[in-house]
DNA sequence: CCCCTTGACTGGTCAGACCTCTTACCTGTT
DNA sequence: AACAGGTAAGAGGTCTGACCAGTCAAGGGG
């Protein structure tokens, strides 16, 4: 790409993606702190190096996110994402490599627990044949964590899907990216992948059988489980390392 | 406001809400169907009559929320919302009446099932006393759909807030919306304001009495129960006039 | 036959002008 | 002195049209 002499220049953002980057850290580094109010857009794109049609658009991602609040007439609002933005913020903080709130996997698997049990559920309920399909033997994962991070988050999608409510899938479709991040941490540990796979036995068990309650009870445990483990390695470390 | 003189015409939205509530009726419809795709900017920008900047702030907007799929050098492709969106989708829907799945409330009450009792559990876990002066005598809401709407859906927030664990919150905020709108028809019912009148007393009791568990299995069974109702209400209207 | 060039098509960005809303201040009236 | 109205500054919203930059497939040279 471009005269291909100098080879190693960080991606090189385009302007846009750099505008919505360079504020996102702004705003999470509180340099532009929630409540407080943003320069104005002429100005503003010119600090960042962009015109102002540019910065518009990222203003306009940035807003649907939650991240502030542009009014015409008024000036742009920051908002207090934790508290009043959407799901996207996810995302978008990892994306900057802002500061996870400190238990921020935990908060994850918590909420994991609480919704996979009733739409797995649901899923066996409503579809249970496609379930078992997905859990066959070929189609299991292979011994890497890479695989199994893959395949889990595929099973739980296709879990939503079967589940015939929307809104599940909706929410998962939030966490996307990370969730993949996240689970090829997870699953280097030899034990989670055995863990994994006796649910995933369990579950195609209860799917076949057209068990829902069982298909519930038996995902209810693995997910707290995997909580559990979760919450101990995570202890572990914080005791061995001593940081933020 | 304006002239004042002309007094009935329709909110008259601007360009750019415009464009973007046209598009999204369009994908609705059917008009442009998932995993087709879009007419080049410079020409959808004409048809919907405005500029291509305008018209770009509304797909960067439309992107963002998982409606299509702009990438540099391919056309803009329709996604699949109810597979690969995202939870602001719904707000969109809504606000630009589209059909909703059918079951939709009722689907939103089991996600609402499925992580209430687990925020519930975690909020007074956590920070009963917070619970407890929100659900105190004086603070309840008059007998009225509206003001039971509202207090609901800040009961939730609150209590998501209070759970320690922001994803709840964020999930939360993107039904925001909608909750109140399907909260002042369902709470449209005596009925209903009374059982969460009982609910709220139960909650307020496990919450002084710090007892998380309680916190747990009362909005368990209230949730459920609000489930159940409105699983009868619906059979009951879609009996009487065998509509959609 | 394969590779590489090239051009047409699509989105991305720039520039600066002008429109519209919000607000606070400054009038003139009561 | 208190209030209603007008007004102008400053913020976001939109328009114009030109040019930059990826993508992909058709066509030409090795």
């Amino acid at each position: 790409m471009r005269s291909a002499v100098i080879t190693s220049l960080p991606p090189q953002r385009r302007p846009a993606a750099h505008a919505e980057g360079e504020l996102v850290s702004l705003i999470l580094s509180r340099h532009f702190p929630p409540d407080s109010t943003l320069p104005a857009e002429r100005e503003l794109a010119q600090q960042l190096g962009v015109t102002r049609p540019t910065l518009r658009e990222a203003l306009q991602r940035l807003d649907r996110d939650g991240w502030i609040d542009v009014r015409h007439g008024k000036s742009t609002r920051v908002r207090d994402i934790w508290v009043e933005g959407g799901l996207n913020v996810l995302a978008a903080v990892v994306r900057n490599g802002g500061p996870l709130p400190a238990r921020f996997v935990t908060n994850l698997l918590e909420v994991r627990l609480a919704m996979a049990p009733a739409y797995a559920r649901a899923a066996v309920h409503a579809n249970p044949t496609v379930i078992a399909t997905l859990l066959s033997a070929d189609a299991r994962p292979t011994q890497t964590a890479e695989a199994f991070a893959d395949f889990d988050w595929r099973l739980h999608l296709a879990l939503t899907t079967a589940s015939q409510n929307p809104v599940f899938t909706l929410i998962l479709n939030g966490f996307g990216d990370l969730y993949q991040v996240m689970a090829v941490l997870y699953f280097s540990a030899p034990a989670a992948r055995r863990a994994s796979t006796l649910f995933y036995d369990a579950l195609a068990q209860a799917a076949k059988k057209r068990q829902p309650e069982r298909a519930e009870k038996v995902t209810r445990e693995a997910m707290h489980h995997s909580l559990d483990y979760w919450t101990k390695l995570e202890r572990k470390t914080r005791a061995q390392e001593g940081s933020r």
